[in-house]
This record gives C-alpha cells, sequence and structure tokens, in this order.
DNA sequence: TCTATCTTGGAATGGTCGTTCCAAGATAGG
DNA sequence: CCTATCTTGGAACGACCATTCCAAGATAGA
C-alpha cells in the first residue's frame, strides 16, 4: 500500500562518503548534503536520522566498501612482501592523483576529527560509535599486514630477527602516516621512498648472487 | 596616551591553544574561546583579528613552544637511538597520560582537519598559512630525526645499509601514526612496542657478547 | 478506482555561528 | 585634572546550523 522510496538509498550514502571524506564531519553541513544528493531533508532524516548517524553510515561505509577490499585483497595475497609493497604503492596513488587525491583516508581524518574519549564517557557518547568503526577498521588493517608479513615469512622473505606482529604494527601506523602527509600535499615520490625504505627494513638481504 | 592591554596575549593564547588542540578548529566556536579565555569579544579581535587567524596563530604558537623544545632536544641529544627511543617514549607518554592524554598533536590533528591543498588554490586560500606551518612543523621533525640518525650513525648503532635520510622519513610518518592513534585511544603499551620494533630494525645488532 | 500509507518538497523553527558596533571604562602624557 | 586614545563589556546582526513539520504527491493492494 505504501508509497516506496524515489531513490537508492546505497548510492546517496556514496555521495555522502564523498562529502565527509574530503570535507569532514564538521565542516560539513546538511545543506550540503542536501545540495550534493539532490535528496530533500525529508528523504535524508527519514532514511539516514541525523547528521551524527549519517556520518556514521557513511564512515561505515568507507570501511567496508573501499578500505575492505583492498585489506582483504592484501591479506589473502600469498606473496609476502611484494604484496605489501603493491598495496602501499596503490594507497600512495589513490591518495596523491586521481579523484581523491589529496582528500586522505576518512579513516584516518576521523581520528583527528573525532572528541578524544574522555573518562566516564559510557557508550552513549556521542562519537563512541565512530570510535567503534576506528577500532574495527585498525583491527582489519593490522590483521592484513600481519597475514601478509606470515606469507613474507613462509616465503623466507624476512629478514632473521623480524617479528610478525609488531612488525604488522609498525606498517599500520606507516599507513596512517602516509594518509596523514597525502592530505596535506606530501609528495608521492617521497612518500613511495620512504615506504620502500622501511619495506627494505624487513626484507631479507638477496642471498648474494651477485656482487658488484 | 592610550590604555594599554588588561590582558597577557601570550598567556591568552596558550589557553586557545589547548582549546583548538583538543577540540579542533571547525569544532571550537569563537563563543567557546571567550569563555576559556575570559576575554571579551572585542580584545579577541582586536588583538588576534577572526577566528581563522586566531587558529592560525594558536598552530604556531603550538610548534614554537610546544613542539619546537622538543624537537630541539631530540636534533641535539648526541646519544643517536637511545635519543630517538626517549623522544618516542616521552611522546606517547604525553600522548596517553596526563593533561594532554588522547589530545593526539595539533599538527597531526591539522593535517586532518584542514582542506585539501586543490590546484589553482594560490596563495589566497584560507588554509594556505596552515598548510605552510605543517610543512615547516614536518621539515624540523625530519631534521631532528636526521641529525639523531647521523649521531647514531657515527656511533656505530646503525645496521650496515640503513640509509639516514629515508630512515629519518620513516620514523617521522611513524611519529604522525602513533599520534592519530593515540587519539583514537590506543595503548600506550601497544604503541611503545611497536616504537621499538622500528628502533631494533635500525639497530646494529649487539656484538655477539653473550649468546644463550 | 479508491484509499491507507509512505515519501517528498520546502517552509518554518529555534539555536548558534562569526563578526561588528558602540557606549562606558581605563590609561598616560599634557 | 584633563583629554585624546585605546581597550573593554556586551548587545546586536545577519547568516547559517540541524531539525521538525505539514501539505501535496506517489504508490500498491483492495
Amino acid at each position: 500500500m505504501p508509497d516506496v522510496k524515489h531513490f537508492d538509498p546505497d548510492q546517496a550514502l556514496d555521495q555522502v562518503v564523498e562529502l565527509f571524506w574530503r570535507r569532514g564531519a564538521a565542516s560539513t553541513g546538511v545543506g550540503d548534503v542536501v545540495a550534493a544528493t539532490g535528496l530533500s531533508r525529508s528523504s535524508l532524516y527519514a532514511t539516514f536520522g541525523g547528521k551524527q548517524e549519517l556520518y556514521v553510515a557513511a564512515l561505515r561505509c568507507y570501511v567496508e566498501r573501499r578500505s575492505g577490499p583492498v585489506l582483504d585483497a592484501l591479506a589473502t595475497d600469498g606473496r609476502g612482501i611484494p604484496a605489501i609493497a603493491a598495496f602501499f604503492d596503490q594507497l600512495i596513488q589513490a591518495r596523491c592523483e586521481g579523484p581523491y587525491a589529496r582528500w586522505g583516508c576518512m579513516v584516518s581524518n576521523a581520528h583527528a576529527g573525532t572528541a578524544p574519549p574522555v573518562a566516564a564517557d559510557g557508550p552513549g557518547g556521542e562519537d563512541a560509535q565512530v570510535r567503534q568503526v576506528l577500532e574495527q577498521h585498525h583491527t582489519a588493517l593490522r590483521g592484513a599486514m600481519t597475514a601478509a608479513l606470515q606469507a613474507a615469512r613462509s616465503r623466507s622473505q624476512l629478514r632473521s630477527g623480524v617479528d610478525v606482529d609488531t612488525s604488522a604494527d609498525v606498517l599500520a601506523l606507516l599507513a596512517y602516516g602516509v594518509n596523514l602527509r597525502s592530505r596535506a600535499g606530501a609528495p608521492a615520490a617521497d612518500l613511495r621512498t620512504t615506504v620502500t625504505a622501511a619495506l627494505d627494513s624487513l626484507r631479507a638481504p638477496d642471498p648474494l648472487v651477485k656482487e658488484s
């Protein structure tokens, strides 16, 4: 009997993601969302709730549809260190060129744009859901790095003494740094040099087949 | 003949720094600044100009008075890797405990809270001054890391094959990651383990004095 | 086709934003 | 003490904010 929605919420959410990703939650008004999606305020509020819920939905959408596939690819890629290098190459390219150049990572941006977790800030805290998504994403990132490093270990690509778990943490923090600096305009070449150095520090030296 | 200011602008700026540092520029209103400093709007605007100029002044103040001394200490400390380890220890402690716990780093936060540098965004861009401070701080951070690593090299603390400049970049990006993750609530112990692993990957292995 | 039910456009609301303005207060050279 | 000049408190302003509301439109089962 009832009427049906005149738009696709998933597609609308994709546009909202791009807004919040580029400009951040605090600097983006509901009016901007209305203008970008073409929806009316009524549909927006009926479908997603208020601005905060819309932001959380967009952040979840980013994690699931943008980060998720890339991290899954890294986690299941069995090549080891080359897979990690490819991941960072792809990351730096996306952060510095193309339609999302200089937008950073929506999750990294959210780290800085979300209120700090103060004590006695029970699950009622407005940003508690945001922090939960941040934690979920961090776990996924760490997990993907760990899997890739385990593959590297099993292929004897790792220098002796390299610990897989803590090295995964180092690479994860490095990714946050890349995301942050790319948003400020860091040259892609610099970022590439830096992550290459980090990966080289994990790699086992070539079994000296050639020397010059 | 004229009247003289009834307050100390430098001290007021310190309070403003704490506001913008904790809550970010977009989420902090001029009313909040008035409440925190006790100044009137008139004095505020007469002394610092509008909100954006006030934020830039606060960011510069943070870089000069908070980051500056710590980076200088790192750059002139001649101990090498122990100096870098001490720097990160101090950083993580400040980021996770005490009065500024979970505030992150104001500069790192600014990376995410500032509009991306779009093309044809001449020096008139509103956030151009912010990005300039970001770049200045990044250069100082890199420089301090480089100096410390050079000290480490001259003390033969570095593994052979470690490049000082690119390793400095890696450590700088790592610091951004620490700042970001600490704001989201990352445990200090985890961060410490991670940076220790990163430093270990640079360190030359102990001249096997003992084996077990 | 009729109608109950949902959606949609857009006006309206109360609050907050950054900024301006001015009368009253404070200062220090004359 | 006087007064030119700056500072201060706080009211006032228009723009914008997130949110609500309602009449008009669209839908699909009966």
